[in-house]
DNA sequence: CATGAATGAGCCTTCATTCAT
DNA sequence: TATGAATGAAGGCTCATTCAT
């Protein structure tokens, strides 16, 4: 049982070399974002980082697999009713609470720092990308099942509605990171309405 | 006369410069390109790029202000309109016109990098931000009109809604940048049938 | 004509930097030389020499290269009488002046390095073989128009006798090395002995 | 007797170390090669290595130190005869031979990186030479012996012909570690038709 | 105006060596 | 004894920027 000491150790150390990581790219960039910061951050030697991690890609890579895996167990959690409009919802309104969590405020930032360079950096794209498509999925069949039941109309293609959603998402989350401070409560309300037919009259004027 | 020749030329390779930098940033992004890159791309000698741009930030800044004002014409055309809900679905209409241009494949990549450096760069986000904002307001505004003429409920903020509708041009753009394939006309099918309420069945089924 | 002053102002500096990376590398080995030892030795900057070479590696090709060819070139010139038991001296003699001129030193010092590098950097190994290949063969030649009229003895292969002489020339210069105040002269004497039939006595001692 | 056991399992342990090391380093170079790879090359643990050897020099030293008792005792053997020509072919026979036999690859290589390293490390250096001397020694005193049987001609001196003959061992060995398919039967043959005299028709041709 | 050589700060990474357990 | 995590000095290389011509 020796190496489960060791393996331990070993994860310990790598979790506190990436959440160090997160603290320091989140707050720099990628890019302007140095080994050294990180180390510091970390309070570890140099060396230290490259004994658990074979280069800066490597980290930023681990990184972006583990909050995609935190998120996506978030999401799994929200599409199991069986209403598809109320998964809808649920898939929504979970994606706004997480990204609103205290604590998400430095993986908003990431997460965009990510987007960005995925455009130029093809390992990163291969990992988001997938990540991002059951997203989409998991989107479109809620929509599926709300037309199943006549919630919504048979017209509108699940999967565009799903890349809209998805969008808003991508969207509220940017801002997010431009102005913290903005009101996301009232934009989950404004977005529930319109995600439940609400938000217009059903009628026209009387122009 | 001199100077005015002189002007012309100055501005001339400015814009030289600056288009070859937006190729070449969109290409490689802000900070894995180099100002030999764009010196190759423009076909010009080193010095000359720093001739007419003091820094490699001083052309970032240029493009970014380029192209905002480059959008801010765009939209403004869009918001013209008598009725609050046309003019939304103008303004959004006229948004995914925009980025689905081919040419603009290019701007909406060096859009994402700029998004992720501004929240670095105070620069960037100074320049960012208050080109943003009108945008959120030509929205907010064109909701009020809806509202004043019973199209939109009045339960809505004008303000949260905008945010909402703006987030999803953003998303969608990122998504766009990820796979310049996605169907975007299916997306903005979609998008119009949730902005003039006729997505969601309005009574609910009779289960 | 504006190419030709950079170009003979590049070659300049290049030829100035591979002078001080022969000074540097003869001095302490390939290895232990640094980028920074160069540069104090050429008296520049340390990004002057990545002006000139892209990496550390070009530059020991460059000189490896360099070298070869005032080599090849003093070889050439003694291959060319009509006899060739003394174009076998001429050459060995070529040789043998050629390492112990006093500027060889650091020449002979390099060779030792690159001969070791060789054998791990197929790079080197693939500039230094082709390079050694010619002599062997000029040795080789001159051992059989020696044959030829009848100066050596037919039972000799004229490349294996290469290989020994060419042996010789090698390892002589790797003593010169170890010990530049070895008596060349006297080795120089006693190899010309050998190779002229005049070391032993043709007859047994009458024991 | 308990610190016998453990002096047995301590050069047990050095002799396993020094093997991994000898593999190493004659793979990769003195340089290129790790700590690290040779203790993978061992199966021990990286700790366990410094436990025996305090530097990485040091186990280099102890490679040196061990080639050189195994090729000293191998000439020994070959000076023993009473006929000093003979004695010269012995030794230059027992030296082909040994660096030809197909464990040498390894220690020719070797040899060739120490060869090189004692250039600039004294160290080596100072183990390398006075290694070499005896060599050189028994080749002269062969040659003296040769004299005084009226074998070898009197004016030729027995040092400077220990030498060139010392050289072309080692170029031989160089060539060989350059070329390992090289033909070195027909180099000896060559050779030792050299150091009898036979090579060269002692006539000049009629001409 | 134009050129491109020169500068040097700074970054990623390697690796010999130490040392707590 | 044995282990392997930790250390940190050092090196190769890049690149924005300057400046002499």
């Amino acid at each position: 049982m020796a190496p489960k000491v060791s393996e331990e150790h070993m994860e310990e150390r790598r979790q506190q070399i990436l959440d160090a990581a997160v603290r320091s790219f989140s707050r720099g960039g990628l890019h302007q974002t140095t080994i050294e910061d990180i180390r510091l951050e970390a309070e570890l030697s140099r060396g230290a980082v490259y004994h658990y991690f074979k280069t800066k890609e490597d980290i930023i890579d681990a990184i972006r697999e583990r909050s995609a895996g935190q998120a996506e167990s978030f999401y799994r959690d929200s599409s199991g009713g069986v209403d598809g409009a109320t998964n809808l919802l649920n898939l929504v309104d979970a994606t706004l609470s997480l990204m609103t969590s205290p604590e998400s405020a430095e993986a908003n930032r990431l997460a965009l720092f990510l987007w960005a360079e995925s455009l130029v950096n093809q390992r990163i794209m291969d990992g988001q990308l997938p990540a991002f498509k059951p997203y989409l999925e998991a989107l479109a069949k809620a929509v599926t099942e709300a037309q199943a039941v006549g919630r919504a109309v048979p017209q509108v293609d699940p999967r565009a509605l799903a890349r809209v959603i998805a969008g808003t998402m991508l969207g509220l989350q940017i801002q997010l990171t431009w102005e913290p401070e903005m009101d996301m409560d009232a934009a989950e309300h404004a977005l529930d309405l319109m995600l439940t037919g609400k938000l217009w009259s059903s009628v026209e004027p009387s122009a």
